[in-house]
DNA sequence: AGCACGCCGACT
DNA sequence: GTCGGCGTGCTC
């Protein structure tokens, strides 16, 4: 008997002992059925033993063994294993989060079985003519003698299976197992369409890259808006793909890069997989599986496409790396930019982090020497730069949020015969409604948070629980029915803008506009064809999709970002400014980009416009240097909830004394809190958090790893409702 | 996480 | 008298 260490999908941070046959032990890395409590679960494999915690007679038996070899390569079983050590995330949830939903369930690891109907010997042998009694059959037994027919294509030939399943008791048909599919890409791999010729920045970039290409090369690819950093990637991936490797290219959202994809499948014959929302379970089975086998040249996916086993890895590209979809929520929190480094240094391969605006945990990541930096400064093509213009709204008079220098430059771009493009982060009519006599504010109880006002949907909506209601017609405080609502919202920006330009027709891009399936693209399609000319949008507009017709931009509210109380808030806000200039008169067109502000002086707004984005990035570098935060620091985050306040603070005010009390806790580690989270109260639970920063990662990491092996003995460890989040991106 | 056990309130 | 609420405890 052998002591199998086994990792299951629970949220318990152990692994669990059962016996197996020294004559059939499963290998590491493959699934096993085991009897879990009173269930059944599908476990991992993940170490072999002599002994045990346990007595014998507690251990059970594996119940099945289903995989002969691991699920896991080498460097993918290394990241896992390291990020479960690094997160402090289960092992068990980790594995199950990296393979896909059929074999999570326990379904087999091969690709489908293709089954083809065709004639047996004794088929062969009869006369179709012979058959006059069943139409049906004459037609199959008649298809069969010139081919066989796909059983997934029976449909199409106006055959149903019963018909074939008669022929086949007649011992005249078979189904035939097709031999699985062993194609091999690289001895057809082409580079089709046209090649532009590269910049010399291009060029370098490329050379760089290509130079390194035999092992572990972290690049930062910092090229602002229509470098051409898309024509770098495709040259890199050629070098690639040339010598038979593949490469796993990670984007933000898939939705937004159907241009690129596009081109990507212009310039390669190989195979191109892209992992989209579209797929179900079993497609992504197949490109899973299809991947591991080394059949697919280019796999494209979000996120959690990092984990897609590749049989010849080549290259990895991050493209937007600054993008914080990268980073998970909730549950295992990992960031797929930081993990894809990781995978990259475990394959031994490069591994490009592509952005107009890098991170500032990159650009210090390149300061200490960890990546290297290549720059394309140069917009390729005649592209110009965007004219940018400050507007101090300070006593000016605001229509609907829209101050009167605005509203005729608006005006002036219109004429012309050209798109505006206006973004204001607030959906919904109004952020508030508000009592005209008392001052009461409809609040949302569960949240604690203000209702915004919806007028087309007639309803108050909470947009921390998304939980709506009626909207009063009087106020239920004093009665009164001067209900009105307060402040802007982009519902009420285009009643508005509709008044000022009756006859000029707009599109309103946010969550409300387009929940339905489809309506996003139905919009952006729109807009495209040019029917719309004034483009209203919060910053889910901002990414993605290029307007060419499109020659002023507005951000109508700047001040929120800059005086946030989430550090972060400057650098997220300057990211977005660069993006959405850069939406600003492409084509030849002068563009022009306007913020509207209170604090035009504001030493970081004129960095950012008058010396760039990385200026800006380089003092707010220094300014986090001086404060002390990251990326100077590492900084984990304890969240936790409970729908007793008290309960959920005494937790994490234990829990800091704990810390507090730790050998390993030092001077220059600080812990801040408990305080409450940002949204203190949501649907119900009270949310506090206990910050833990230190000069040190690895120090942190050993101060962590001490803390939690002891949390079961902090009192409400059960009773509240706790997270760790390592490398936190908000605040 | 599931799933059971267990002990108190409103219903056939 | 039961159905079912969710607190507590356990899973090799």
């Amino acid at each position: 008997m052998t002591i199998i260490k086994v990792a299951l999908p629970v949220p318990l941070p152990k692994l669990y002992d059962y016996t197996a046959d020294t004559s059939s032990t499963p290998q590491i890395g493959c699934r096993v059925r085991v009897s879990f409590g009173r269930r059944k679960m599908i476990g991992i494999v993940v170490a072999h033993s002599d002994k045990s915690d346990l007595s014998p007679a507690q251990l059970k038996p594996i119940d099945e063994i289903i995989d002969t070899d691991s699920l896991f390569s080498s460097s993918l079983w290394a990241l896992l294993t390291w990020a479960n050590r690094y997160y402090h995330y289960p092992l068990g949830e980790i594995l199950f989060h990296a393979i896909p939903i059929p074999l999570r369930q326990g379904k087999a690891a091969r690709s489908p079985i293709i089954y083809e109907w065709r004639l047996t010997e004794l088929g062969r042998t009869v006369d179709p003519s012979g058959i006059k009694r069943a139409e049906k059959q004459r037609q199959a037994i008649t298809l069969l003698r010139q081919r066989g027919l796909l059983r997934s294509a029976v449909a199409t030939v106006d055959i149903t299976e019963s018909t074939l399943q008669a022929l086949r008791k007649k011992g005249w048909c078979d189904l035939v197992e097709l031999p699985e599919e062993t194609n091999d890409w690289r001895p057809h791999f082409q580079v089709l369409g046209e090649r532009y010729k590269l910049t010399t920045e291009q060029a370098t970039a490329v050379g760089a890259i290509h130079s390194t290409d035999q092992q572990f090369s972290p690049w930062l690819l910092a090229g602002i808006t229509g470098s051409g950093k898309t024509e770098v990637y495709l040259s890199v991936l050629e070098n690639v793909l040339a010598q038979g490797k593949q490469a796993l290219v990670l984007v933000p959202e898939i939705g937004l890069t159907p241009q690129t994809i596009a081109r990507f499948r212009e310039r390669f014959q190989a195979p191109i997989e892209v992992i989209h929302s579209g797929l179900n379970d079993t497609e992504r089975l197949n490109v899973w599986l299809k991947s591991k086998k080394g059949q697919v040249a280019i796999i494209i996916g979000t996120r959690s496409a990092l984990f897609t086993p590749l049989a010849r890895p080549g290259i990895i590209i991050v493209d937007e790396e600054h993008d914080s979809s990268y980073k998970q929520q909730e549950g295992w929190r990992y960031h797929a930019r930081d993990l894809a480094v990781f995978r990259a240094n475990k394959e031994n391969i490069p591994v490009i982090l592509g952005s107009a605006t890098p991170a500032l945990e990159t650009l210090y990541n390149v300061r200490i020497g960890k990546y290297r930096q290549l720059n394309l400064t140069r917009r390729a093509g005649n592209a110009t730069t965007a004219q940018q213009q400050l507007i101090d709204l300070k006593s000016v008079s605001l229509q609907s949020g829209l101050s009167p220098p605005l509203i005729r430059k608006i005006h002036t771009h219109l004429q012309a015969g050209n798109q505006v493009l206006l973004f204001l982060n607030r959906r919904g009519y109004a952020p508030a409604l508000l009592c005209h006599d008392c001052g009461w504010l409809a609040e949302c109880q569960r949240c604690d948070h203000y209702y915004t006002y919806h007028q087309q949907q007639r309803s108050l909506r909470c947009h921390h629980c998304d939980s709506q209601r009626p909207i009063p017609w009087q106020c239920p405080d004093c009665g009164s029915s001067h209900l009105m609502p307060a402040g802007l919202g982009t519902e009420q920006l285009e009643e508005h803008l509709h008044g000022l330009f009756p006859s000029t027709p707009l599109t309103r891009i946010d969550r409300d506009t387009t929940r339905k399936k489809g309506m996003l693209e139905q919009h952006l399609e729109q807009i495209h064809q040019g029917g719309s000319r004034i483009l209203i949008g919060t910053q889910m507009l901002a990414k993605g999709h290029h307007f060419p017709d499109v020659t002023l931009v507005a951000l109508l509210d700047v001040d929120g970002a800059l005086f946030s109380a989430d550090f972060r808030a400057t650098e997220h806000f300057a990211q977005l400014y660069v993006q959405v200039a850069g939406r600003a008169g492409r084509a030849g067109k002068q563009g022009e980009v306007v913020l509207q502000t209170h604090q035009p002086e504001h030493p970081l707004l004129q960095t950012l416009l008058g010396k760039g984005y990385f200026q800006f990035a380089s003092e707010t570098l220094a300014l986090r240097q001086q404060l002390q935060l990251p990326p100077y620091t590492s900084q984990a985050i304890f969240r936790a909830e409970h729908h007793d306040s008290l309960q959920v603070e005494r937790f994490l005010q234990q829990l800091r004394n704990l810390i507090e009390a730790s050998p390993l806790k030092e001077q220059e580690c600080w812990v801040i809190g408990p305080v409450p989270a940002l949204h203190a109260k949501r649907q119900g639970r009270w949310r506090w958090q206990l910050v833990i920063q230190h000069p040190s990662r690895v120090r942190l990491q050993q101060l962590l790893t001490q803390s939690l092996s002891l949390i079961g003995t902090v009192i409400g460890e059960k009773k509240v409702k706790w997270s760790l989040d390592i490398d936190p991106i908000e605040s």
